[in-house]
DNA sequence: CAATTGGTTAACGTTACTGTTAATCTTTGA
DNA sequence: TCAAAGATTAACAGTAACGTTAACCAATTG
């Protein structure tokens, strides 16, 4: 949990993820595409990896090529965690809070 | 997004908003729950201003407390984004993916 | 075998974040 | 009015994160 977002609270780490929602991506295709050197990605990729969120399988044809894919293990216990907050406005007490909160004025900042 | 997922990097933070769901609290309480300096909460507080993760409201009897409850937005936005990275093993070649992911072995760290 | 390519690690400077104590502001209460 | 309480901001030191270039390793290709 704490690795997951930690390695979300990054942008381009984020664009790496929905980048891989296509499929399956060389490391250095990835580092194109977000318009980076290739070592900077590197370390992205490695925090990606630290939190389950990527895995990396050698290409078959050339085996020089580091394949990168989406896991879905840390998103499944990320949504389970979001729910458990949500369910704070799931019941009755819950609605009539977001509604005290939504309505009210004066809001400090 | 960008504020959401930085807010909610730091474990102090999601042990504030976990807290949060018993409901509002001040923000004294909230930094002798988590086991720091006023100060040190008030800087995470913000964060979680910033990110509109939570909201502060003048404590109707005692105007010096500053009582701190959750907002929903944010974490439905999340939600949403996490949706769409699922919907990556949803279908049957999602699944096929997966399937694949889960089986093979000799995964590279 | 030598040169190149894909990728990662090492070293470096810069920047941003975290927590502490001290100072500031507003509100409450003697 | 004056002191104390709740909370935030300011200033400071320590640490971690980010990106770049240089060095390094493994695999491919001439």
């Amino acid at each position: 949990m704490d690795a997951t977002l930690a390695a979300l609270a990054d942008p381009t780490r984020r664009r790496v993820i929905d980048l891989l929602r296509d499929g399956p991506r060389p490391a250095g295709e990835l580092a194109q595409a977000v318009q980076m050197s290739a070592p900077a990605l590197s370390r992205h990729l490695r925090v990606l990896r630290a939190g389950g969120l990527v895995r990396a399988e050698a290409g078959g044809d050339d085996a020089r090529l580091r394949l990168y894919s989406l896991r879905q293990e840390p998103f499944t216990a990320l949504q389970a965690w979001l729910d458990q907050v949500q369910a704070f406005w799931a019941e009755r007490l819950g609605s009539f809070k977001d509604h005290l909160e939504t309505t009210q004025e004066g809001d400090r900042q």
